[in-house]
DNA sequence: ATCCTCCGTGTAATCGATTCCACGAGGAGG
DNA sequence: CCTCCTCGTGGAATCGATTACACGGAGGAT
């Protein structure tokens, strides 16, 4: 493959010449830049980005290391993320880290190891100590959808609180006391809040949320199908589950219809993260949407902020509650669906 | 952040020995192996693979240019590439074409920049000037899924005559006699193909398939919709729309709801590429399965077999029919289904 | 005792770019 | 006519690794 010295000697100029060309500095007179340009052309030439980057200490590339690459809320927040990095000039390197923190630690060192100028990260655990390091050393970091409490990182994700509210009222007002939750894994921050949010909003209603009515899952559809046959075998099982993420409540939704049971006849069924397919399951699932391709593009504007040495603001964006028919028939009887339930902040 | 340089002074070698340790060359003493692992401890030094790409002309990394990450079909595909990759000792780079041959360029573009060792794709088009030089220049290449005709590349993909026929049967056995084809772009094999087997598969029941009955798609669900719509506004509209891939089978999924109508009663509907949430639409979807992670491993592996001076072997591996009830009932009366129709191949 | 062979190690070249510095030519100003 | 800038250009250092080559010392063979 042809190098910058192919084309100075092709030109009939020196390499530096070559290279102030190709990066637009002014000194060039019209006749050189003439001829590298037809040297670059006729030699095919197209710059070693490896070579550049030992050189300028910066590689024009972000790291996004996602929990899930399988889960649909994942890919659309990779999609806007490099969508938006593109936009700014950069290129984007995903790493899967498959909810595993080995994984995710694997992805972060070779991220690292390549040099990128900036890191988005998901993170699947309380923080891999080689995550921590890069943050502690000054790389460029940003948090996406979860976060680790205590580092010094900003956070773009999107808050649910509002929207679950919104979800216990519309539970609440058809009629359901009984509700549970198949809750995220405990070491990620998504996976505590949205139990938390939970709690609080049936607590507005006086409803309790009794130990046997939250299910450990790990944001897979097994762990949501298992989950959901521990409720069922209750002598009390609930009347509706909320699933902390789309893939959970397709495992829900596969232990339901294993019992020849139906939704939400027999059971409400809702869900964190909403997704397209949604809206033509069996029945079409009620769920909290996050605002994905605007999470993944704040991200990215923070993240390029803080490597041009800015601060990098945190952002939270609100979520909002999607009703379809997965709790029970909505106020108004027929489809198309009202408006979905909003709550509008004061 | 500490360089070889840094891992020398501190041990008090030279960096030539710290290089031999970290890359296990067998003339060093026991003595300086023990001092240079204790500096690189010390310092947290991580070897800079942007310079050692430099130096050695090889970055150990794969570029995987997809047509659309959003498709589950091709979430799964990366997935299984990244896997398989790993496992020998590569990274893989993932490039979005969403469709697009002007991103698809861009992609292969910034791959080739990047020196990556070797090149799995699946092209969106007849294939992009720049991909085609790097073919004929002798970039270690390899065509997953789609493929460009005419282009001396190994090609990993799945053969779905059988199973397409499978379903022409199906459908026959269940009545149906008017189908009709949601097609992929006519640009990439893939949308063409299918097309061709279904209408071969049709003629050995002596049925036609009119040019109304082809609706022109582009593997996106609008254009599934859209197609759809046309269907049902014929004169005779067909009794069965099969969508060339799972996102045109939603968009064409919309389109019937809109209009009120039901699937399989009023119109049937089947898909290429099966996904976990056609078991949970309204109804079930019957489709046709790729052995996607077959796919993606064969494809890796034919990939570094190039690298490293092999042939490369093309690979196809067969796909299977799914019998749901998006059709009508199959011939069993009740949920659970009985086992999917399967043609054996003499 | 001499010579040859390894063995462990260091010096320096190299990969392909960017960029500082020096230099010569030419024009402007005194 | 001399001096001083400016402009276009080339030479060479540099980034952080790998690796060919040279070299000194130890040990074995003769």
């Amino acid at each position: 493959m042809a190098s910058i010295k192919d084309v100075a000697a092709e030109a009939g100029v020196s390499v530096a010449t070559v290279s102030r060309v190709l990066n637009g500095h002014p000194s060039v007179s019209p006749d050189a830049r003439t001829r590298v340009l037809a040297a670059v052309e006729a030699l095919g030439y197209r710059p070693n980005a490896v070579a550049r980057s030992l050189r300028t200490a910066q590689t024009r590339t972000l790291g996004l290391v996602i929990s899930d690459v399988l889960n649909p809320y994942f890919t659309e927040l990779a999609r806007s993320v490099e969508e938006e990095a593109r936009a700014l000039g950069y290129s984007v390197i995903i790493g899967n880290a498959d909810e595993r923190p080995d994984l995710q630690d694997h992805h972060v060192t070779t991220l690292l190891d390549r040099r990128i100028d900036g890191l988005l990260v998901s993170p699947t655990d309380g923080g891999s100590p080689r995550m921590l390091d890069a943050a502690r050393a000054g790389t460029p970091m940003v948090f996406v959808d979860r976060w680790i409490p205590g580092v010094d990182v900003p956070v773009v994700r999107s808050d649910g609180r509002a929207a679950v509210r919104d979800l216990v009222a519309h539970l609440h007002g058809l009629g359901h006391r009984r509700l549970a939750i198949i809750a995220g894994p405990a070491a990620t921050t998504t996976g505590r809040e949205r139990v938390d949010a939970f709690r609080e909003a049936l607590g507005a209603y006086g409803l309790p949320l009794p130990d046997v009515y939250i299910g450990q899952g790990d944001f897979q559809a097994d762990s949501g199908r298992r989950v959901t046959e521990g409720f069922l075998d209750l002598p009390e099982p609930p009347e509706v589950v909320f699933a902390a993420d789309n893939l959970m409540a397709l495992g829900a939704l596969d232990a339901v219809r294993a019992r020849g049971m139906r939704v939400p006849d027999d059971i409400a069924l809702a869900a964190f993260d909403d997704i397209r397919w949604f809206v033509h399951t069996d029945p079409p699932i009620t769920a909290i949407a996050q605002p994905t391709g605007d999470l993944g593009r704040a991200a990215v504007r923070a993240l390029v902020d803080r490597i041009e040495g800015g601060a990098g603001e945190s952002v939270t964006l609100p979520a909002r509650l999607v009703v379809r028919r997965s709790c029970g028939e909505p106020a108004s009887p027929q489809y198309p669906s009202p408006s979905p339930v909003r709550r509008s902040t004061p």
